[in-house]
RNA sequence: GCCGCUUUAGCUCAGUCGGUAGAGCACAUCAUUCGUAAUGAUGGGGUCAGAGGUUCGAAUCCUCUAAGCGGCACCA
């Protein structure tokens, strides 16, 4: 008999051979039908997989549902491949596993790629595997054999991922009753009947490098959203559609903040109101640099090839430079082909070699030590045209960049005081945010001590700052580094749970050895500067976009484009609401009237749509008393106020948080 | 760059079987002076993304190009 010990500090003695579900089955037919899997010994596994001795056994039902979630996702990841399979013979299955959300998986289709035309005949052949509720049996298999199966299968993929197994390693295969198998590790739940046909939708279709590798081949990726219940599948699309409607090109259009158009495409035409968003942000950033001991530079857009080379752009990152002759074209000659010799320049991607050029010039003392080097930074990157995306990915961007030449024993504290600075710029945000350090990547320049070295004074800055906590996401990002240097990174959480990776700081000995970066120490020697890179908005263009998102268009009022409104209900007060607007933009506020001859239910729908934090509504009563009344956005009361008091309040919440008492 | 989809008025979109382009909003003019999410009437506005092809005839079918969208890969 086996001694299998329960959650509760019960034993029950079974016989031999037998699983989780004889448990749950002894001890009662609610749970047997209500167990999804078993947890032996801590290992979550099938409710009919035989105890191998005594163990420590806990039942798993729909309730513990971070497993059961898992579970249901990876099931219909396999209801997905078989219905596949069912509906496109010739099909092969790769791969599939369960999303933060749901599922995918990915085909080798036979003939075509999917479209989004085939996913509802996939849903209702998803349906009818799920109503059959086909028992999930797992089979053990020796590795060989199982590869054999896939090549006589015609499972070219299955087969090459099984052969990079170890040899002589057992695997299993899971079956969808007696007609379809998969390879898997498991568990799974006892049947596809477990699932709920209401509960899962396929989404989108698209394309997937086998293996993530973009020399593999292409394979068609179906996803989809799964739940426990059609009410969680439900919640989950409404959250979407929630997270649609703060889509920021969307609201930019809708806002007037900016457009983006094909001659230019990946390059942002900011409209005033949007550029009132973006000013307000760059005087806050100065008040912030300058307050931090940083000096403000501005430096050359293009620079010759030359200085790239010797920055080791040229060679690294080439590929994403804008380049262009450095000749005065013949006017003759201007057509669709420059021919001719040409010595190159190329359009900053980064700041940074500029900003050493300009350490460079004089002679520099350990007395200048640390210097900050700060620039709103306009740089160019010509992105893969995939990636490009609204304000988030751009090809012309400006940074908030700043570069610290610093001695080695400076570091830690300008990471540390680095990291105290972003903290209160987050807050100042409203933002919450995890740090992370990403290691060196595969392709980089320096040595691996040197790599060491950095990557060490990171974690003791961090750690210094109290920063490397669960509290704050902390954790380590192999691979993940740029290739001159480890980085810091600020992964900002928005008020939907999205992360954005905005802030970094980066040491880096490569650059200024590069380009001949020297100090003269107090031993009256040469010696070299370490150089820490660092933003905290990152771009302004991607920090507007993340703020669009994070407050769904309603921007606090010191950024909001226009502040106020004043509207007349009738024109016989038009004198007083200019009168009020005069007085309003006298005192800083950023005010418009709105004099049309239009109802004033017109004129609150909208501004209240165009997302105006306040409305000053002004009648004759209004007019009379010298007062406004107040409809701010989000609410349906109105304050009635005298204009000072009014002018005072909005002066209160249109100052930027630094500035405030 | 790769896979799939899309592109019609300033915006959101309709347009059947290939027969010569429509709505709402916006805009303009006129009327209306109104108390918290759309006042009414009238009017102007289109090389149907671009190029090529099939056809008596193309927004519609085919090819190419560009951009956009959703992913993949990329992301200092």
């Amino acid at each position: 008999m086996l001694k299998i010990s329960l959650p509760d500090g019960s034993v029950r003695e079974m016989p031999k051979g037998s699983t989780p579900a004889d448990v749950a089955a002894a001890i009662g037919p609610g749970l047997a039908k209500a167990a999804i899997a078993a947890r032996v010994d801590g290992e979550l596994v099938d409710l009919s997989r035989p105890f191998t001795g005594d163990a420590a056994l806990a039942l798993v039902t729909s309730r513990d549902e971070a497993e059961a979630l898992d579970l249901a996702r990876h099931d219909f990841a396999h209801v997905l491949a078989e219905a596949v399979q069912s509906l496109f013979p010739g099909t092969q299955i790769t791969f599939g596993p369960s999303t933060d959300d749901g599922f995918y998986y990915d085909f080798a289709p036979k003939g075509r790629q999917f479209t989004d035309d085939d996913l509802p005949a996939i849903e209702a052949e998803m349906r009818r595997i799920i109503s059959a509720d086909k028992p999930l049996r797992r089979e053990a298999i020796e590795r060989d054999e199982l590869i054999a199966q896939w090549r006589a299968a015609g499972e070219s993929f299955k087969a090459e991922w099984a052969a990079e197994l170890p040899q002589g390693e057992e695997l299993s295969v899971y079956h969808s009753g007696n007609d379809w198998y998969d390879m898997c590790r498991g568990p799974h739940l006892p049947s596809t009947g477990k699932l709920d046909p209401a509960a899962f939708k396929l989404t989108r279709v698209s394309g997937a490098y086998w293996r993530g590798d973009q020399n593999n081949a292409m394979l068609s990726r179906i996803y989809g959203t799964g739940w426990l219940n059609k009410k969680q599948l439900e919640a989950h699309l409404v959250r979407l559609e929630e997270a649609g409607k703060r889509d920021h090109r969307k609201l930019g259009q809708e806002m007037d903040l900016f457009h983006l158009q094909a001659e230019a495409h990946g390059s942002v035409f900011w409209h005033p109101n949007g550029f009132k968003v973006w000013r307000e942000l760059e005087a806050y950033m100065r008040r912030a640099i300058d307050a931090a001991d940083y000096k403000e530079v501005k430096t050359p857009q293009i620079m010759d090839a030359r200085q790239w080379e010797q920055s080791g752009h040229w060679g690294k990152y080439r590929e994403n430079m804008f380049v262009i002759p450095d000749e005065v074209p013949n006017v003759d000659d201007v057509g669709p082909v420059i021919s001719g010799e040409a010595d190159w320049m190329a359009l900053k991607p980064m700041n940074c070699p500029a900003h050493v050029l300009i350490f460079r010039q004089g002679i520099k003392s350990y007395r200048d030590l640390p210097l900050r080097i700060y620039e709103n930074g306009c740089c160019h990157r010509n992105e893969p045209h995939g990636a490009l995306h609204g304000l988030m990915r751009v090809r012309q961007f400006t940074q908030d960049d700043a570069h610290i030449f610093c001695r080695e024993d400076q570091i830690v504290e300008e990471v540390r005081s680095f990291c105290a600075l972003a903290d209160r710029v987050y807050k100042d945000f409203g933002f919450t945010y995890a740090i992370k350090l990403a290691l060196r990547p595969e392709n980089r320049f320096g040595s691996e001590e040197m790599w060491d070295q950095a990557e060490t004074e990171l974690r003791h800055a961090v750690a210094a700052a109290g920063l490397n906590t669960a509290e704050y996401g902390w954790a380590e990002l192999p691979g993940e580094g740029a290739f001159y240097a480890p980085k810091l990174e600020w992964h900002l959480t928005d008020a939907i749970g999205r992360t954005w990776q905005v802030g970094t700081i980066q040491s880096d000995r490569v650059l200024p050895e590069r380009l001949d970066a020297s100090y003269v120490g107090e031993d009256g020697g040469k010696h070299r500067p370490v150089m820490l890179h660092r933003a905290i908005f990152g771009s302004y263009e991607r920090f507007i976009g993340i703020l669009i998102e994070h407050f769904a268009g309603k921007l606090p009022v010191w950024l909001a484009p226009v502040q106020a409104v004043v509207a007349p209900i009738v024109s016989e007060v038009d004198g007083y609401a200019r009168e009020v607007a005069s007085q309003l933009k006298a005192a800083g506020i950023r005010v418009e009237s709105d004099l049309r001859n239009e109802k004033i239910n017109y004129k609150v729908r909208e501004h209240s749509l165009a997302k105006v934090p306040h409305l000053l509504v002004v009648g004759k009563r209004e007019a009379e008393e010298g007062t406004v009344a107040i409809r701010t956005l989000g609410e349906e009361r109105q304050r009635f106020m005298p204009l000072a008091e009014a002018i005072t309040m909005l002066q209160g919440e249109a100052t930027p948080p630094d500035l405030r008492a």
